[in-house]
DNA sequence: TATTGTTATACTCTATAACTATA
DNA sequence: TATAGTTATAGAGTATAACAATA
């Protein structure tokens, strides 16, 4: 006999349980989702211990050697305090490296290592690894169609 | 005059900063909106001080009176250590309320207060409110596409 | 005065582990 | 033994504020 609701008794984790209001929230199922993925990315770079954060840093400096941190902060979304950690992490294991700016001394201009570079096309590698998880869940179409739809957040 | 990147100078923040492989990325994407839509949410709600966590667990409760902690944390995937914090929070406010089960006396049922259930009532008018901020930046059909997409991961 | 990088604090969230009381 | 709830801890991430050096 299954249990009723409303009386006390607590009811067993196999009964349906409803989403209500949730299912028309764009954000709860984009939630779910970012977590998904996130995990993945984490779980397919785990050998190389590198998150998405460090990931999409190391990216952006890659592609745009010389950029101050109020620069890569601002594009990426961080708060530049917390640039400063995440940028520590990535110097002390010596794949980003500092370098005082001349024409402005307050700044810093990032550049990747020589052992950042090779490590960077490592990471792109396991990064292609873990898209081609994220096609294999949405489907090829869908993927595609998600990346147009979200097009102006990056 | 621009300065050249890679040579130890700063760029100015004014230049274009490509993003190389994150494009290709759909969790980047999908995390950036995903901090967009929660940042409108909390917003929106502010006034009544709702997260969307809390949100998400009232609104669970509410349409399956009587779940127990493990249940509510299993359907939506938070830890039950914290969902033992979130609900600590939501009873010290006389929204929820846990029942010591007879059937079984190690879980909680759990309920909304006759207050907590008004205020849902209002906290679903606001959500409703939020929601409409994401159809005006995605587009009507764009959201639609979008909760079809992810509708597995909720 | 304003900005860059830094340090520090507080709070949210995730991930564990261990404890208690029950089963 | 196993499970439900609880407590505690550590790390990531967010949001601030304040400070030193420099502009």
């Amino acid at each position: 006999m299954r249990k009723r609701p409303g009386n006390g008794a607590a009811r067993p984790a196999g009964d349906e349980i409803g989403l209500d209001a949730l299912i028309g929230h764009a954000g709860y199922a984009v939630r779910r989702f970012q977590i998904w993925i996130f995990q993945d990315f984490i779980r397919t770079l785990a050998a190389v211990d590198i998150r998405p954060t460090q990931y999409s840093v190391m990216t952006v400096i890659g592609a745009n050697p010389g950029l101050t941190q109020m620069a890569v902060a601002k594009r990426l979304g961080i708060e530049r305090a917390r640039l400063v950690h995440l940028l520590n992490s990535l110097e002390r294991r010596k794949l980003v490296k500092r370098i005082k700016s001349k024409s402005d001394r307050r700044s810093h201009a990032l550049h990747l290592t020589a052992q950042g570079e090779a490590s960077l096309d490592q990471f792109k590698r396991l990064a292609a690894e873990h898209e081609r998880h994220v096609e294999e869940k949405l489907g090829k179409q869908n993927r595609a169609r998600l990346l147009q739809i979200l097009a102006d957040f990056t």
